[in-house]
DNA sequence: TTCAAGTTGGACGGTTTTTGTCCCACTCAA
DNA sequence: TTGAGTGGGACAAAAACCGTCCAACTTGAA
């Protein structure tokens, strides 16, 4: 930390706890507005009362407005918001967790967001938004991404600037079809990428559940087959992570599926593969879809997860993620990993 | 202000205030101590219970230590004040009232040190120390200097420091003696500063009060030709600012000086000259000494006075200031000057 | 040595501010 | 129309703050 705000928490001890505060309100109030105070303590976990002695002074800076409704942030509050952004990072500790992370995952690059997605639902509009600025710095030299499904990278496709549109992009769906759930299905997905960003797409639309012969023969059709060399020539790989069992409660599987995924004691699931505590490979859906290794050979992973009941995933699919995979998170599963992994240590 | 902090400003308006009342006191005891609560408390204009309050928190801070002699600072306290002297001078409005000085006065460098040494004699400290900063920096490339007197030349020749020391220094008092105060004369102030950087020094020891027949005398000798020839090839001149009234008063004058003084309206001196409102000079001690034109010639000129019983002087000497000249000088004289010159603006 | 001035830390009651907790009138979407 | 949610007003209890002493001590001068 600069001498100088070294200095200035010498003489104004207090200031760090005030302006967390007060940014973690306003920062709340955007997300969550329009808001009220009951709502808002419940959330930031203060009494009303405080919340109402910080919010009248928020108002009082015209940081905020006080509509029937409920409070909303101003334009000065997103300013402020903004302005104080990469300060805040570094002085509760975000900067530092990073650092911890990308030990403890062994990966060159974390971002973590404030707050958990798991208590405020916005946060992961906020993940979207900045996995979307690293997807979209990648556009001038890697052409070809293949993205998965799920509701963070909806979130993703949701906060893809169309300002720069670039029609030699090319989004391919990194999965078949993942049974009902249409709009947060690989195919959906990088067809909105595509519409965002002028570029073409690429998907495959196979059911979910094949059976063992049914596989086998759809692998040797020639649509699929070109899906499998595109998987080949991926630049960018963009993917969630998702939590096992979640997932195999959510998709129609087959009664020994699930009992595959119980018994191996699967975790995390990315790309149709289930994974254990350790990394290794419990099962994998018979779906056509990117190969491992395929992953691999990509030059730029993006896996964005949040919220601490992702904890666990993260840390299970971190075993055996590419070294040059990206990790966007959020606060809550931040801390939650390093409590997991500094308690292993104790023992 | 940078974005960063207008933004903290905004969340936290307190902040200024604080570290501002803060940031004062600390100074105040580094300056006077030790020293105790309702002292402290009449020097910063504030309640003893707010001394209280805030010296009870800089010693928990370790910033301060409370000795029955009184409070004194702590090393870590030095660090603290030198880590924020630059941020203080921005957000205390200094570096706003350097610029308006330098319009006022019509010169290109102002230097303005917190506090007024009218309340607080070790302001005087300060000033000396910053003046002697920038007088170091002349030393390499401007060799002969020409010194005047007064406490406040004093006050320099004690922080100069003796760690750059250069043998082709050369120091010229300005002037002939000044009656009995010897500590302040030109001529041990030269000295000093002779000792204190190993250089040569040039004194001029004659009496102050001559009469006519004498100084057309005197002026034709050798010893004293040779000192004016010097003052013409002088390269920095270092120099008080004094008030006519105090200076007439306290040197040997006679009455038709005195008279002269008064009917005129001087109310600065400088280099023996007296000055009045409009900057003509009203009248001359007959002492040798440099001129005014010799004063004009010089690459560097440094004039040198603080606290806000100087603010008319300063004002009246700098209409016939050269524009090289720098002055150092304290809030209070600033203020003053500030508030005397725009009140004139009102009429 | 004595004394006066100045120091810190402790104490305490009156005063102000803060805090927790209601209520009310209102909005707005269902 | 209803009901959940909103901001603003209000108020008593509790806490913090403030002004003001005092006692014990140090220190430097007389």
């Amino acid at each position: 930390m600069d001498p100088l705000t070294e200095a200035k928490k010498k003489l104004m001890p207090e200031m760090t706890d005030l302006l967390t505060k007060r940014y973690q309100i306003l920062q709340t109030i955007q997300m969550e507005e329009p808001i009220g105070r009951r709502t808002l303590s419940e959330l930031a976990g203060m009494t009303e009362r405080d919340i109402r002695k910080e919010t009248d002074l928020l108002r009082g800076q015209q940081l905020i407005e006080a509509k029937t409704a409920g409070m909303a942030i101003s334009p000065q509050g997103i300013e402020v918001l903004e302005a104080l952004k990469e300060f805040m990072r570094e002085m509760s500790g975000l900067s530092n967790m990073e650092k911890q992370l990308k030990a403890i995952l062994g990966i060159s690059q974390v971002l973590i967001l404030p707050q958990d997605s798991d208590d405020i639902p916005a946060v992961k509009t906020k993940i979207g938004k900045e996995a979307a600025r690293l997807l979209e710095m990648k556009f001038p030299l890697h052409k070809k991404i293949a993205v998965t499904g799920g509701s963070t990278m909806a979130a993703i496709s949701k906060e893809i600037s169309s300002d720069k549109r670039d029609r030699s992009l090319q989004f391919i769906a990194a999965r078949g079809g993942l049974g009902e759930d249409v709009l947060h299905q690989a195919n959906t997905i990088a067809s909105l990428f595509a519409e965002k960003t002028g570029g073409a797409v690429k998907t495959l639309y196979l059911p979910d559940h094949l059976s063992a012969e049914a596989y086998e023969m759809m692998m040797r059709e020639p649509v699929i087959k070109e899906m499998m060399d595109l998987y080949d020539e991926t630049d960018v790989v963009v993917h969630g992570i998702g939590n096992a069992e979640e997932i195999a409660l959510h998709r129609k599987s087959s009664p020994e599926e699930v009992e595959m995924i119980r018994k191996g004691g699967a975790v995390s699931e990315a790309f149709g593969y289930y994974f254990d505590n350790e990394g290794n490979v419990v099962y994998r859906i018979r779906t056509a879809g990117i190969q491992m290794e395929q992953v691999q050979k990509a030059k730029a992973i993006l896996a964005v997860a949040g919220g601490r009941s992702k904890a666990k995933a993260i840390l299970s699919y971190f075993n055996i993620a590419p070294r040059q995979t990206v990790l966007v998170t959020d606060e809550g599963a931040a801390r939650k990993i390093i409590e997991l992994t500094t308690k292993q240590e104790e023992f």
